[in-house]
DNA sequence: AGCCGTATGATACATTATAACGCGCCTGTT
DNA sequence: AACAGGCGCGTTATAATGTATCATACGGCT
C-alpha cells in the first residue's frame, strides 16, 4: 500500500481561474451522451437539463436547489422530476450524491467502478472528485481485514479548497 | 489515540458469534462516562440513553428508529431531543453519522482526529467502523495533490459483512 | 436569595425524498 | 392502420429526516 501514482502535485480537480465552464460543460454533456447510447438508454431533454445545472453549477448542489434554478418557461418541475434524473444519471456514473451535504455533483471525467473520493470546501461548497490507486486499495484493504466483501467505496474529504485555504479562518 | 493500528487480518470488526453485547456496550459506555469527564460535560440521562441504544443495536440507527425505542414510561421524546443527544455524541466521538443511510453507530473504540472507514453491509446492514495508516494516508495524499487543506474524512464502503457474504445473491 | 449558563420538553416548522397514478409518446407486432 | 406494452413525464400527495424556537427546570456561583 505505498504511496502510488496520485495525481501529480499541481494540477488540482478544482477548476482554475480562466476556467471555460461552458465548454467544459459542454464537453461532458458530450460524453454523456455517448455513455447513454452506449448503453441504448435515453438521455431525456430533463435528464440532460438536470445534467447541465449541475455541470454549470460545478458545486454539488441539494435537489432543490436544482428544482429552483430549473428554467421552465416560468413554471417549476416537482421535486419527483428532479430525483428521477438524478437517479438515472447517478445509476451512470454522470453524477454523484454527496452524502455529506445531501447534494449531487456531476462527473467530469468518468472513472467508474473504483473507490472516489471528493473534497469538498467547508467555507465555499465547491467540490471536486478524485480518485487513486491508494484509496482504492486501502480501501479494499480495509474491507478485506474485515471479511467484508467490497462493493464500493466513497471517500468524502471536508477541509479547504485552493481559493479558501490562503484565508482560512 | 492509538496509532490507528490495521486490523489484524482475521480479527473482524464485526461481531463474533458468541458476542457478548451487554458487556460490550457496558464497556464502551464507561470509556464515554471518562470521556465526558475528562471534558467537563455531563453525560446526562439522554445522552446515556440514546448512546446506549445505539450501543446495544450494533447498527446504525436512524434518529426516527432511535425515537421509536426509546422507552420513556410509553410516552416518546421528540425528535429534537434525539438530535440533540446525536450532536453531543457526534462532537465527542462516542457516535458517528453514516452520512449515506442517514443513521448514526456507536463508537467502540475511540480512534479520533483520524479520516476514518465504515464498513455497511447492504444486506442485514450491519457496520463496522475502522481506520487505518493506509487510509490516512490516501486521503491527505490527495487532498495535498489537490492544493486542498484537509479537514477530515470519512470513507463509507458498502458490500456484504462476512455474515452475509457467503448468501450473497 | 438572585443570576447565569446549560439541558430539557414541547410545538411547530423546514428540508429532503419517495409513492402513486394517469397521460402521452414511441416502438414493435399484428 | 390498429393496438398493446414499456417508458418517461408531469402531477399530487405524503413520507422521512432534520431544525428553530421558546418556556421551563436545574445546578453552580456570588
Amino acid at each position: 500500500m505505498n504511496p502510488a501514482p496520485e495525481p501529480k502535485p499541481g494540477s488540482s480537480p478544482f477548476p482554475a481561474a480562466g476556467h471555460d465552464h461552458q465548454a467544459c460543460a459542454d464537453g461532458a454533456l458530450a460524453r454523456a451522451a455517448a455513455v447513454c447510447t452506449r448503453r441504448g438508454l435515453p438521455l431525456t431533454e430533463n435528464r440532460r437539463a438536470v445534467l447541465r445545472l449541475l455541470l454549470e453549477s460545478h458545486r454539488p448542489l441539494g435537489a432543490y436547489e436544482l428544482v429552483k434554478r430549473f428554467d421552465w418557461g416560468g413554471r417549476r418541475p416537482a421535486p419527483a422530476q428532479i430525483y428521477r434524473a438524478l437517479r438515472f444519471l447517478e445509476s451512470l456514473g454522470l453524477a454523484h450524491r454527496i452524502a455529506s451535504r445531501n447534494a449531487y455533483l456531476a462527473c467530469y471525467a468518468a472513472d467508474d467502478g473504483c473507490a472516489q473520493a471528493f473534497l469538498v470546501c467547508d467555507r465555499c461548497g465547491a467540490a471536486a472528485e478524485c480518485a487513486g490507486d491508494a484509496l482504492e486499495a486501502a480501501a479494499r484493504g480495509l474491507a478485506r481485514a474485515a471479511r467484508f466483501e467490497f462493493r464500493a467505496g466513497t471517500l468524502e474529504i471536508s477541509g479547504r479548497c485552493p481559493d479558501c485555504a490562503p484565508a482560512a479562518a
